[in-house]
This record gives C-alpha cells, structure tokens and sequence, in this order.
DNA sequence: CATGTTGTTCAATAAATACTGAACATTTCG
DNA sequence: CGAAATGTTCAGTATTTATTGAACAACATG
C-alpha cells in the first residue's frame, strides 16, 4: 500500500542528540551501537515506525535492523503496534522505566547470576577434595563469594521496587 | 632480592573456577578479560602479589598486568600492602564488596551520568529553538527523558547503601 | 500459483577493543 | 656513576564484536 513514504536519511538535530545519548546509554548496558540508535529514533518519534523507517533514518543495514529490533523486544523496550491495513510491524518505544529495567534485568542479568551460582557450586565440589596449606582460607573466600552472589540476587529485585513506576 | 621465587603457570582447578568466574563478572561489566582474572587471583591469594607474580601465573604480558592492575586501583577494587624489604608493589584484593561497588560507582558510572546531564541541557537548549507540528510531544518526550536521569542519579547512591557493609 | 512485500539468517567484512612486547622512565643499591 | 630491578607507555597485532547485504523463508494478494 505504501500509504506513508518512509522518510530518508537526515535526521534533525534534536533527534541526533537524543539518540547520541541512547547510543551512549547501550554502550554502557554492553548493547550494540545500533540498538541505541534504534531505541532512541523509536522514543524521540512521534508515530510509531517500522523496520524499514527505522533503517532509512539510521542509514543501517536490514540486518542490523532486525537484530536490534530483536533484542530490544526481548527485553520489552519496544512494543509492535498494530496497524489496520497495513502488514508491516510498527514498533513504539516502552517509556515506562521500570518495565524496560524489569525486562533488561530478567533477560541479561539474571541468566548471568543463575549461571553464577552453579559455578559457585562446582567450586565447592573442588573444595571437598582439595588438600592443601591454606585450605581453610581458601574456603573463606569461597564464602565470601556465596555471600555477594545471594546478596546480588536479593538486591536485583529491591532495586526494580525502587526504580517504582 | 627475591626471596620468594613467583610461582610460574599452572593454576589449580580451583583458582581458575574462581577465575573464570571474575571474568565473567569482568565482561558483565564491560571492563577487559584480563582484569577479571587480576581480581580472581588477588581475590583467591592468601598472601599478597605482586605484577610478576600475577602476570606469571596468569601468563598475560607486563604490559596488561600493569594496566589491568591500574583500572582496578582506580576503583578500589584491589589496594597495595607495604612488605618490609621489597621494592615490589603488593596488592590485595579488596573484599568489601561495598567499597568496590562504590567506587566502581563513582569511577565508571557517575561520569556517564554527569554528562548525560549535559545532553540533555544542550537537547534543551535546541527543543528552544524548534518549530515543528509535533513540538509538544518532543517536549513531552525530553520531560520523560530528564525524569529519567534524575531518578537513576538518585536510585545509585540507595543502591549502595541496599548493599551495606 | 506467480509475484511482491516483509522480515530473518548468516557468511563475509569492517570496526572496535584488548593484548603484546620492546623501548623507556624511575628508583635503588653497591 | 653503572647496573639491575621494577613499572609504564604505546605502536603494532590479534581477538572479539558488530554490521552488511545477499539469499532465503513466510505470507498475503490478485
């Protein structure tokens, strides 16, 4: 149908800037470049926009467009809007913080604090056989990493109640 | 002098779970592989080390040892002990996990929020002198944005006292 | 069912990042 | 001072990670 033409390139200035500062924020959370840039032209837009108004804007490939689109639904950054008439996916961006912190939380960290634990676990399992001088240091410190791995698991949740909303 | 001779290689299986776990906490936190490892073995040596010791067992270069060693003094993760009759710097990890978390706060975050603080000044400034149907809504959208930015500068100091000790 | 549209996948490539090692600076000590 | 010990820096290289774009799958539509 075709009904809107996806606008090219050029991006205005403000919508540079607020997607420079996603960028920035993706660096940070060890995201791709361009799944900032995505979720900034998403947030900063006014209607939704689909993939291929996404990647015209950006100048990014369709690839890299997919992909980004991918992980930020993963973790409930965006979501699709359903237009009538129209077979394209439209994607808006999630502005409520404590979703997209819940989401990014359950998705890319706490696989990292699960996986955590079992090695935490094997450790101990060395630790049974294991003879030597300091042993019984080296059980302390395996303690102490049991100690922060719990308290990183309870203080995950405490701080999405903070974030609130 | 050398009066202790630095064990080379070959760590046991325990020192590399413990490693191997660092690493991953490392690469959670976007900082260099080789990092991880210093803090893993300061983290799970019973006495002191120094660069060679650690570049030794872990069987990284000079080099990386030195700069590895550096980042994490610069957030306090690791501190150095004074051994009467060596030249050598000594380090230790620091086991407080809320000290390292504080200071990895204020050396690796805190910048980044500073100068999303300036962004958003200078979207400000720019949202001042736009004219476009959709003005309003882009207000709306920077509101959201400097919202954001507050609560995350307030929730990371609560943070850190969530983690106590 | 042939065609156009939409989105995904993935091998090749480009870009970003970390690591190495040799050269250098600094300090200690005889 | 000269030599040995210690640590830092940085250009070159290796490794990792992200991006591209072409091939493909899925589907709607006439």
């Amino acid at each position: 149908m075709n009904e809107m033409t996806a606008k090219e390139g050029s991006l205005s200035e403000i919508e540079s800037e607020v997607i420079a500062l996603f960028v920035r924020m993706a660096d940070v959370l060890s995201l791709p470049r361009s799944v900032g840039e995505l979720y900034g032209i998403l947030f900063i837009s006014s209607e939704p926009l689909c993939l291929d108004d996404c990647r015209l804007r950006l100048n990014i490939s369709k690839g890299s467009t997919s992909q980004g689109l991918k992980i930020l639904r993963s973790f409930g950054a965006i979501r699709t809007v359903y237009i009538p008439g129209d077979r394209k996916d439209y994607y808006v961006a999630e502005t409520s913080l404590r979703k997209i912190a819940a989401g990014f939380a359950s998705e890319q960290i706490q696989p990292h604090v699960v996986s955590g634990k079992d090695r935490i676990e094997r450790i101990r399992e060395l630790l049974d056989a294991y003879e030597a001088a300091d042993k019984d240091e080296v059980i302390d410190k395996v303690d102490l990493l049991e100690n922060w791995q719990r308290r990183a698991g309870k203080t995950l949740p405490i701080i999405l109640k903070l974030i609130g909303n």
